[in-house]
RNA sequence: GGGCGGGUAGCUCAGUUGGUUAGAGCACAUCUCUUACACAGAUGUGGUCGCAGGUUCGAGUCCUGUUCCGCCCA
């Protein structure tokens, strides 16, 4: 074996192997003879990335979650099934091909026309859609690759059709003219989601709406957008507003066109905001439209699908929108309109993709009436049937559900799922179909036009968890697989797809799609900021895992995360975790490689020492926390754990005895090993969901190497092929604990400590072998047992180890007094009387301190208030202390 | 404006039924190539747990207020 682990030589290969072994794939398959449907699966369907996508930390962050999970649950003997896919990504995808295309052909999608633009969109997924796939694999995702997914495969497709047609039939789909959010850009409308706000420094104009009576009074005006005034179809003021009230029904001038729209009262107005009047343009601001609605405005589209200019805003038409701005202001300006600007920050709505100003309008679109589904959705959470976890999310869930608005299904792109309905030229009538119609339901005739729309991608993502089953076919799949279990994301697309995916899942299978959502927190850099492309602090996972292997991203991406929480992620992380990786590695490489110096077989039972005994204990109870942690999703507090484990008890205590008690031979180094190979063998299962190469590996080797030996070390569970299929360990021993041998052992621990501690101030070279003696008092014949053991830790030379049940000192020697035992070290060249005095005494005073406190706080309402068993436990604090300070000032008597 | 999260060692963060001397990794200092590991071992330095109150025998942990940072919603 290696000295270090070489990720590079085993990843790819450890994984081509389990692939090709079908550990994938669920057992009890339900398409499979011999299915036994009362069993409950595991299942988790994967967030679909984008098929434009290359791998980013958020994909390295669910992946290892999700593969954790499932691999968990996998060695816990559940048919187990994670279920892989993409999603066609409309814009992202559209914008991606469109950019090629120009980039090495010249020609723009328009100039290809729509059904050659699909195809060559086609082809581009088939040629870089597989590569995200490849990505997750380097991560160990041990999903199920023959059942991968893309949402515009034809069952996804007809799952969507289904969904689509459903709704409208249920009424709950509608089409009409509607305020919704466009993108002049990409020019088609986008969902409220969409959208996001940023503030930024903009001009609030201040300007007149002169009266239409001539008597030249006018309504001063302020607005942020002053071109939005060629649309505007009124002026409201407060009816309450002294100022206004006078005007309220007089008719006030459009400026520039000189149209007359009238002034009206409503309580929405807010006095205090810039004039106290509001321009209203019903066709371009969503409040203004809902005032509109109020007052039955007409609706005025100042802009077209580019944000230009339309034949409304008269000599301005053809203008762009900001062009327009300025003109207008300018022309105000000269025919005395305009009373002032001020400097205004500005809440700007932006295309999440893109980032351009995003334009309020109305437009013809089609809808999902959403009340209905997001009532359900509610109770779901409501009652229990879902858990999010955190919990705290289901507020937020709550919160968003009440206040939802009708969701914006349409889009006017080219790549996705064409909507279901078709127009008769002949008599107007809408058909709505599940299958390409042919004809006219109502007049017969031949000549349909489809709607030219496609649906937003997050609807056919919505129907993600049974749609991947084979919904709305009642699949051998789909009957034993949905509803899934766990679904597991980041917590930014709670809105966009979680809530969504329950929303229909409820609507159309009638069941909550899974009953608990895990949410995990965003990745960002060390300093805490968001990690974008532009600012330059990606970092990238693939480079992560060249440089430092899939083990270490994955466990610091598990374990150095709480649940909902976002986490700063830098490559120091990552080495260290490299270097616990490596430390696996290293342990397992000691134990296999004692094996072979271990006897053939033993005389006798195990005769267990202490730190067998005690590290069987402490496994013990890390079998049982971790699995209380990983019923609470606490899987980074678990993996904490292990590592702790692993490292400082294993490792750095348990390892080193066995040196000597493998030395020892016969019995004790047979059952030794024994030992070894179960701490090893356990270890490695609880750590192969976090880190499943290294631990696969490893357990291989430390397989075969037990297989090889005469006494074989055959676990309880006996040895599978690998490591991904073997059982999750279970606590063996009985409760009680075996107390004893921890307190012992943490004893033998404190003692070493304090002598290694005493070494080191001293400035003994670590290869001088000192001599000692240790007054243990009623540990004496424990502590005898293991003279050995504190010997060789704490580099004291094992000839010359006295314990003893008093102190017989020969000469006034210095000691250290620890744990309630006494400790003499001759170390005659180093000792300076007046050094040790003043170390004693600082030591004495601590130890008076403690007593102190401890003895007002036994002495007050503590010891009457608290648990019993709280108040021992101090108690016995104080006794020890007491113990302490007796020894130490009888030794600094004894040294006058 | 409403809601949520965070503020713990120089840095990054754990600390989930409140238990009385608050932990880790990194960094730093000293020593050691002791036959698994220098991607290591040993030892050490370092914290009034944002601030102010409160509940309690006991608060990093619960409550109230407050400040700063971040996020979400409107």
């Amino acid at each position: 074996m290696a000295k270090a682990y070489d990720f590079k030589a085993t990843e790819q290969r450890l994984y081509d192997w389990w692939e090709k072994q079908g550990y994938f794939k669920p057992t009890n398959d339900p398409n499979e003879p011999g299915h036994d449907p009362s069993r409950k699966p595991f299942v988790i369907s994967i967030p679909p990335p984008n098929v434009t996508g290359e791998l980013h930390l958020g994909h390295a962050m669910f992946v290892s979650m999700e593969d954790l999970m499932i691999r968990y649950h996998r060695m816990l003997g559940e048919p187990t099934l994670w279920v892989p896919g993409s999603d066609h990504a409309g814009i992202a995808t559209q914008l991606q091909v469109e950019k090629m295309l120009m980039a090495t052909e010249e020609v723009s999608r328009e100039e290809l026309g729509r059904e050659k633009f699909i195809r060559r969109t086609w082809e581009w997924k088939e040629k870089y859609g597989g590569m995200i796939f490849n990505q997750i694999r380097r991560l160990g995702a041990s999903c199920d690759w023959s059942r991968t997914r893309f949402t515009l495969d034809e069952g996804l497709s007809r799952a969507v059709r289904e969904a689509f047609v459903c709704l409208y039939e249920k009424g709950l789909i509608y089409r009409g003219p509607r305020m919704i959010n466009w993108s002049p850009g990409l020019k088609t409308a986008v969902s409220d989601l969409e959208v996001e706000y940023s503030e930024e420094p903009g001009t609030l104009y201040f300007f007149k709406y002169m009266l239409a009576d001539g008597s030249g009074e006018f309504i001063a005006v302020a607005t942020t957008r002053p071109e939005t005034i060629l649309a505007d179809t009124a002026v409201a003021v407060h009816p309450d507003d002294p100022r206004y009230q006078k005007h309220i029904s007089k008719m006030v001038i459009v400026p520039m066109l000189g149209r007359e729209v009238p002034v009206i009262a409503d309580e929405y107005v807010d006095r205090e905001f810039g004039t106290g009047a509001l321009k209203i343009t019903p066709g371009h601001d969503p409040n203004d439209y809902a005032i509109g609605q109020k007052f039955n405005l007409p609706i005025l589209s100042m802009l077209d699908e580019s944000a230009r200019v339309t034949e409304v805003g008269g000599p301005y038409a053809g203008l762009d929108r900001f062009e327009c701005r300025k003109k207008i202001w300018a022309d105000m300006n000269n025919a005395g309109l305009v009373i002032k600007e001020q400097p205004y920050t500005l809440n700007v709505p932006r295309t999440q993709r893109g980032g351009e100003i995003v334009e309020p309008m109305v437009s013809t679109q089609w809808f999902v009436k959403i009340q209905p589904l997001a009532d359900a959705a509610l109770a779901a959470v409501k009652d229990g049937s879902i858990k999010i976890v955190p919990e705290r999310f289901t507020k937020v869930y709550y919160n968003w559900l009440e206040t939802i608005q009708d969701w914006c299904i349409s889009r006017q792109l080219w790549w996705g799922h064409r909507i279901p309905v078709w127009y008769c030229s002949q008599c107007g009538e809408q058909v709505v179909s599940r299958q390409d119609p042919t004809s006219c339901q109502k007049c017969g005739s031949k000549v349909l036009t489809q709607d030219p729309d496609v649906l937003d991608t997050w609807f056919s993502s919505g129907l993600w968890p049974f749609s991947t089953l084979g919904w709305p076919e009642e699949t051998p799949d789909y009957k034993y697989f949905y509803p899934t279990s766990i679904l597991e994301t980041g917590y930014d697309i709670l809105f966009f797809w979680v809530t969504r995916m329950i929303m229909d899942g409820i609507e159309f299978t009638g069941k909550p799609p899974f009953h608990t959502v895990y949410l995990h927190g965003l990745i960002r850099d060390e300093k805490g900021t968001k990690m974008s492309k532009t600012k330059g602090n990606v970092i990238d996972p693939l480079g992560v895992m060249d440089e430092m292997g899939t083990d270490a991203l994955r466990f610091t991406l598990l374990v150095g995360s709480t649940p909902g929480n976002d986490m700063s992620l830098s490559v120091k992380k990552v080495e260290a975790n490299r270097n616990f990786i490596n430390k696996i590695w290293n342990a397992g490489r000691f134990v296999i490689n004692a094996l072979p110096n271990a006897p053939a077989n033993a005389a006798d039972k195990p005769n267990f020492t202490l730190a067998d005994r005690w590290i069987k204990t402490r496994l013990d109870q890390l079998i049982q926390d971790v699995d209380r942690l990983f019923g609470q999703h606490q899987y980074g507090e678990a993996g904490r754990q292990i590592y702790e484990f692993f490292w400082s008890e294993f490792a750095d205590w348990y390892l080193e005895i066995t040196k000597q008690q493998m030395a020892a031979g016969s019995d004790l180094a047979f059952h030794t090993a024994q030992n070894l190979v179960v701490i090893m063998d356990t270890t490695l299962r609880l750590l192969h969901p976090f880190v499943p190469f290294i631990t696969e590996e490893l357990w291989g080797i430390l397989r075969s190497a037990c297989q090889q030996h005469p006494a074989n070390f055959t676990p309880p569970s006996g040895w599978k092929d690998a490591l991904m299929i073997a059982d999750w360990p279970k606590a063996s021993m009985s409760t009680p604990m075996d107390d004893a041998a921890l307190e012992d052992f943490a004893r033998v621990m404190d003692i070493v400590r304090a002598i290694r501690n005493y070494r080191t101030e001293k400035n003994v070279k670590p290869g001088t072998k000192i001599e000692a003696m240790i007054v243990a008092g009623d540990k004496k014949s424990m502590l005898e047992q293991q003279a050995g053991v504190i010997a060789s830790l704490a580099h004291l030379d094992p000839q010359k180890v006295l314990i003893t049940t008093k102190g017989i000192l020969t000469s006034a020697q210095p000691g250290l007094v620890v744990s309630g035992v006494e400790i003499y070290l001759t170390l005659e060249e180093v000792i300076n009387r007046e050094e040790e005095k003043q170390r004693m005494q600082a030591e004495l005073k601590e130890t008076v301190d403690q007593i102190n406190r401890l003895q007002t706080l036994l002495g007050g309402s503590f010891a009457e208030r608290a648990p019993a068993a709280v108040v021992e436990k101090e108690k016995q604090k104080l006794d020890a202390f007491q113990q302490t300070a007796e020894k130490l000032k009888q030794q600094l008597h004894s040294m006058k």
